[in-house]
DNA sequence: AAATCATTTGATAACATATATCATTAAGGA
DNA sequence: TCCTTAATGATATATGTTATCAAATGATTT
């Protein structure tokens, strides 16, 4: 998977097994909390390095947010749902056939390349929103 | 205009007008530069702190990137087209119908209320592509 | 399997964007 | 014009991220 040119190290494993088999968008810190029973001696310097060389081999999406970044494994067109309420992000599948069409358009009109895209939505998720009687 | 409760002073109408007339989502570095013409004691404290009240009313939008944030006065739904050779980012209104078409189908579907969005296409713009013979 | 080479790891330090504090100054209503 | 409240700007602080570099580890060759 990752043996195309990037040397593997029991780390650099586990962090790239949190990104895969995470749904909520983790940030670097939240990465080291689920990495660190394994391995105590990691620290946010390896995680950044690692992240760092993922990001620029396309193999990981960086969302930069107002405070820290955070990052998913998911490369396909979709949206990140953003509640601005609990800070959870989630991916929407959805829409897709929609998101789809946009890009399409834009690539026979616009005069750009898109090598890649970035789409919130940011409100509120259903566990935040003020119950209803 | 901004007399919705907050307070005018002379820098906060400099930094407010450089947000409105400029397409090209200026940072708080490129908004300073542009204002200390007029306002040599301007400092970048002032920028934040306007910054920061007039992206907690609302009035404008903030894009945070991998370095520094950016800032546009466009609130209407639509794509960011960032360059990422040249750095460039500029609004696109080709493709509101569709934005606005997929706002709806996710505010039907998903259980989400959504309160703002951020839509960037990341690629090569026009300007940086090698040309064609 | 051992040795070599290159790269990663992790400790420390440095950077940069952004925020906090606070005295002085200015805005805006009475 | 006075008065209250809030903004400005100087200084210091916080925090996410990157740089540096010796020691340790992964991959490759002999």
């Amino acid at each position: 998977m990752k043996s195309q040119g990037i040397k593997i190290t029991p780390q650099r494993l586990a962090i790239a097994e949190v990104l895969v088999n995470s749904t909520d968008h983790p940030s670097v810190q939240q990465i080291h909390e689920r990495v660190k029973d394994h391995f105590p001696s990691l620290t946010l310097n390896t995680i950044y390095s690692t992240i760092n060389v993922l990001v620029k081999r396309g193999l990981i999406q960086e969302l930069p947010f107002d405070q820290y970044s955070r990052y998913e494994s998911n490369l396909n067109p979709h949206l990140n749902l953003v509640c601005t309420v609990c800070g959870e992000i989630k991916d929407s599948h959805q829409a897709e056939s929609l998101v789809r069409d946009l890009l399409v358009e834009v690539k026979d009109t616009q005069n750009f390349e898109i090598a890649w895209q970035r789409m919130d939505l940011y409100g509120e998720c259903i566990k935040c929103m003020p119950k209803a009687n």
